[in-house]
RNA sequence: CGGGGUGUAGCGUAGUCCGGUUAGCGCACCUGCUUUGGGAGCAGGGGGUCGGGAGUUCGAAUCUCUCCACCCCGACCA
């Protein structure tokens, strides 16, 4: 176990908070609900942002800037959606403070008021809708894929670094269609690029399926998700993808003339995902000495501890350590040299709490056999190799553990998912062994609150590949209309 | 909003009951030397309005009052 972190097993919230403050993932800004994402845990950031705009420009969509600030008024009862969350927007109220009497301190200043309150955005539909209602005439305009990067505030009270705090980094697109068919199907197509980046970036496997009525986006007509097992067994929904139908169309009005020359509202999808995704990658591969990052999107992929006597040792060392990192960078393996002083036992754990894939020791005695000491974070195996051969061995090393991570993470969740048949099965299972839990449900939303009141778990999807061809429902016993997993979520 | 608790250096703390040296210790930090294959050693050094304010007293981290902040439990919300 790793100095000063909580193990897994004792407290596992402890050593998700402690594995990225000591990581320098992230820190907690002064704001409560508020963090900063740090160097380290920012360029984990980038690395998925970049894996995921590329995914996205190559399917034709194209990126844009909306405002942070939406009039109060967009918020109105039309928008069914705003029931989500309008209780958790932060208000700006007043556009000025001023200097108290004491000259101590700053107040607002109350000739400042504001004529119309501005929301500080929750997600971005409003003002999109209602610039979209300027911006489509004809079918002609459509479809219209656009997505944005951007900062969102939901007004948390219980918050925990990158699941849930107040401010959040995201991506959502916004698009609009002529057709149902045509906006289901691009739901699908970005659900799709999630479960790809998820699993095959993240190395974090994902289930994908339906949203149930309660747990959907309010404003949407079909909510999809992915959704991951974390080391403790519990849900995390990592992405959803909206298919909107024409609600946000008839909230703001957004008609076009279709090919038979007739007026008709646009069909309507938006999805996101978010730095929530950080600490998914966290709590699926994390172990007590740290962090185990995916090697497609570590920030640091190869980390060189030079391992040297004295000066004289660490010149020549130095000499064949840059030949490396040099050969390397040019193949686009990220590397680093550890040059401090440190002792190289502080430096192992360091590098494994920050979990970077491989660890490259070289010393004087490597370099005479020609090697050097090379060290996978997944499996903390070590093995000495050939210096001639160096590049190579670390390139497909870092697919091998991309690979088996994932695999890992495949095997960890369905040894966690159990199909039951009674309700005391399942009741027996979420408490006791917890996971995923896959049974009959009825489809009403008596049996899932019920459920939900009594065992704390929650339908996370009912995913494509269910059949409820021959189930009863768990909680009624009544005939099953879906198939659905259940799981404590995050 | 109700109940309980805690505030001493960047972090963790001793001292507070029973007022009395220069507020002590560990980690971290800085300088130097020696080190380096699983969390190095020695020596020296810097850093404190003891949460803020008021009071009692010859004297307050310590006692009294007051304000503030944070944490836990409950309620509320999901």
């Amino acid at each position: 176990m790793s100095k000063g972190i909580t193990s897994q097993k004792e407290n596992y919230a402890n050593w998700y908070t402690d594995v990225i403050l000591k990581s320098g993932l992230a820190d907690y800004g002064p704001v409560k609900g508020t963090m900063v994402i740090k160097p380290y845990g920012y360029e984990l950031w980038e690395n998925i942002k970049l894996a995921l705009d590329k995914m996205l420009k190559e399917s034709g969509h194209v990126n844009a800037y909306f405002p942070l600030f939406i009039p109060k008024s967009f918020l109105a009862s039309e928008a069914k959606h705003v029931e989500g969350f309008a209780k958790e927007c932060a208000v700006v109220t007043h556009h000025r403070l001023r200097t108290t009497n004491d000259g101590q301190s700053v107040e607002v200043d109350p000739e400042s008021k504001l004529e119309e309150e501005v929301i500080v955005r929750p997600t971005s539909e409003t003002v999109i809708w209602s610039m979209y209602k300027k911006w489509i005439q004809s079918y002609r305009d459509l479809p219209l894929l656009i997505n944005q990067w951007a900062n969102v505030v939901r007004w948390e009270m219980r918050t925990r670094l990158f699941l849930r705090t107040t401010e959040f980094l995201w991506q959502e697109g916004h698009t609009a269609h002529e057709t149902d068919d045509e906006a289901e199907k691009e739901t699908l197509k970005i659900l799709e690029i999630y479960r790809n980046l998820a699993e095959n970036y993240l190395a974090m496997p994902v289930l994908t399926g339906l949203k149930t009525d309660s747990e959907k986006f309010a404003g949407a007509e079909k909510t999809y998700s992915i959704e991951a097992m974390m080391g403790d067994k519990r849900a995390l929904q990592a992405g959803t993808s909206h298919n909107l139908g024409q609600n946000f169309a008839k909230a703001f009005g957004v008609t076009f003339q279709n090919r038979q020359n007739k007026e008709d509202l646009v069909y309507a999808t938006s999805w996101g995902v978010s730095t929530r995704l950080v600490g998914g990658v966290v709590m699926a591969h994390g172990d007590d000495k740290g962090l185990v990052l995916p090697p497609k999107i570590a920030p640091i992929q190869v980390v060189v501890i030079p391992i040297a006597k004295n000066n004289e040792d660490k010149t020549t060392i130095m000499n064949h350590v840059n030949d490396i990192t040099a050969q390397c960078s040019k193949k686009g393996i990220r590397i680093k040299v550890d040059n401090s002083n440190n002792s190289p036992g502080f430096k192992f754990n360091e590098w494994e709490l920050k979990g970077v894939p491989i660890r490259l020791e070289i010393g004087l005695r490597d370099i005479s056999n020609k090697e050097a000491v090379l060290a996978r974070r997944d499996t903390i195996d070590k093995q000495s190799i050939k210096l001639n051969q160096i590049v190579e061995t670390i390139s497909s090393l870092l697919d091998d553990i991309q690979e088996n991570i994932l695999n890992k993470a495949v095997n960890f969740r369905d040894k966690n998912t159990t199909i039951v048949q009674s309700y005391k099965e399942f009741k027996n299972i979420i408490s006791n062994n917890g996971g995923f839990v896959r049974c009959g449900w009825d489809g009403t939303e008596a049996s899932e609150a019920a459920i939900k009141n009594e065992t704390k778990a929650t339908i996370r999807c009912i995913p494509f590949n269910s059949d409820p061809t021959g189930l009863k429902c768990i909680y009624s016993g009544d005939k099953a209309v879906h198939e659905a997993i259940f799981a404590k979520a995050y």
